[in-house]
DNA sequence: CGACCGATTGACTATTTTCAAGTGGTGTGG
DNA sequence: CCACACCACTTGAAAATAGTCAATCGGTCG
């Protein structure tokens, strides 16, 4: 069950660094949250955040801890998993133009996330032009990633997708940590998630990870993976002339 | 050639109503922007006002005429149209976060734009709330249509994306006019277009146009389009239970 | 041990692309 | 005014790609 831990503490925010918060300077944070209504909530893997279509969307939110899937779902059932976010994004913010939210914010694992009510995060915007600026970068990023994900899933074939898609991982994993050289990158998704990511099945992603595998391209082992030979996959997700970016 | 034709003239603006200005009144609009540097630039149908990864993000653009297709693109050559603007619409806003476009903008008729410097419209939005709201609304709404997007591309197959593309065709024109019963609707797009708007080939668009022809779902002529039976279309489009939203 | 669940694999099918040929309209130059 | 080229679109046949269905594997948990 998803349970209201208090309100948010943002000195001791996990992710504060990272957060919109983060260009405020520590002296003036109390005081500058002090009226807002913020809380701090936890969801079990599983739980949904906020509903497309049904949930208002009065509140944005701050990941603090784990990952959240967001989806949009057809009325016979399928689910296109449209962004996965990781500790720090911003989300939930249709609020700005809607009454509702366009998408489906679900818990991938144990989360923990902080919500702001809209009201509140105008309330910031108009008083600190950092946060407003940060908000702002959000959003084009944002649309930039959605519009990057257009792309992959209009042009390219299942090959292409995933082995983009295992690139991209590793390129996010080398600039959250040192890594040298060979790295096991936690892959967090099951089949089923990554096919409703790259708007693939089951089978098809299974289908190209062992030809990899036998290939010895990639390792895995308990959702985790190695990439032993990038420029491989690359020229294997490539039919024949140049590709990928 | 494009062409500088002058600085804007708000108060004469065809989109004046539907642009981020609308809410400034009359009465104060010349004083607002007389020290910004906008101009009004005329576009030949092809030429691009800007591209991806290429052009610096300065300015952001208001359309006032025609109609402008904003693409992303493989190294292979592959096109993928991300969204097509129609009159009043706001786009260019990369500079909010990063340094150049995340995608080319050409256009798809003559068209004129008007180019707003991202100081000026910083200024603006300092000063005037309801356009800063209307910039937010803006961002959010982009965002949703190219969410819906990657479900179109991701989720469904050939014949919804079609059926799709031309219900919300039809919902855009019934919007934007009082339109009774069966109505033409103007098709701007080629089936290249068409075709590369929703991840599909010139062969396969055409294929179900032919198709819906010959079962009286849809009429063409010249580039325009009639929709005789929406409910037909709408069947056809799913292969077996309830699909479409 | 047995049930269950995610992942894998094979055989088959459906869908979409590719390649190629042909149609029809439009505009240009002789 | 006709011949011609050009272009977008159409159509057919074959091939590639991805999906479906079904059986199986392997690990985990009670």
């Amino acid at each position: 069950m998803s349970h209201i831990k208090c309100k948010g503490h943002c000195l001791t925010c996990p992710v504060r660094n990272r957060s919109i918060f983060s260009d405020i300077p520590e002296s003036t944070l109390e005081e500058t949250i002090k009226d807002f209504h913020t809380s701090v909530i936890t969801f079990e893997s599983g739980e949904s955040i906020f509903r497309q279509n049904e949930d208002s969307s009065e509140s944005a939110y701050t990941l603090r801890k784990g990952l959240i899937k967001i989806t949009k779902s057809l009325p016979d059932g399928r689910v296109q998993i449209v962004r996965v976010l990781v500790a720090g994004d911003l989300f939930g913010m249709d609020g700005f133009g809607y009454e509702n939210y366009n998408h489906t914010a679900t818990a991938l694992t144990d989360a923990e996330v902080c919500r702001l009510p809209l009201q509140d995060l105008t309330t910031l915007r108009q008083n600190h032009r950092e946060v407003d600026a940060s908000i702002m970068s959000r959003f084009v990023k944002n649309l930039r990633q959605t519009e990057n994900m257009v792309l992959e899933l209009g042009a390219k074939r299942a090959s292409e997708k995933l082995a983009s898609f295992i690139l991209r991982l590793s390129q996010a994993d080398n600039k959250s940590a040192l890594n040298n050289g060979d790295v096991w990158l936690s892959l967090p998704l099951s089949r089923a998630e990554i096919g409703s990511l790259l708007g693939l099945t089951i089978e098809t992603v299974s289908r190209f990870f062992s030809d990899w595998k036998r290939k010895g391209f990639i390792k895995e082992s308990k959702s985790t993976l190695q990439i032993i030979d990038a420029e491989g996959l690359k020229e294997a997700a490539c039919s024949e002339g140049s590709c990928d970016e």
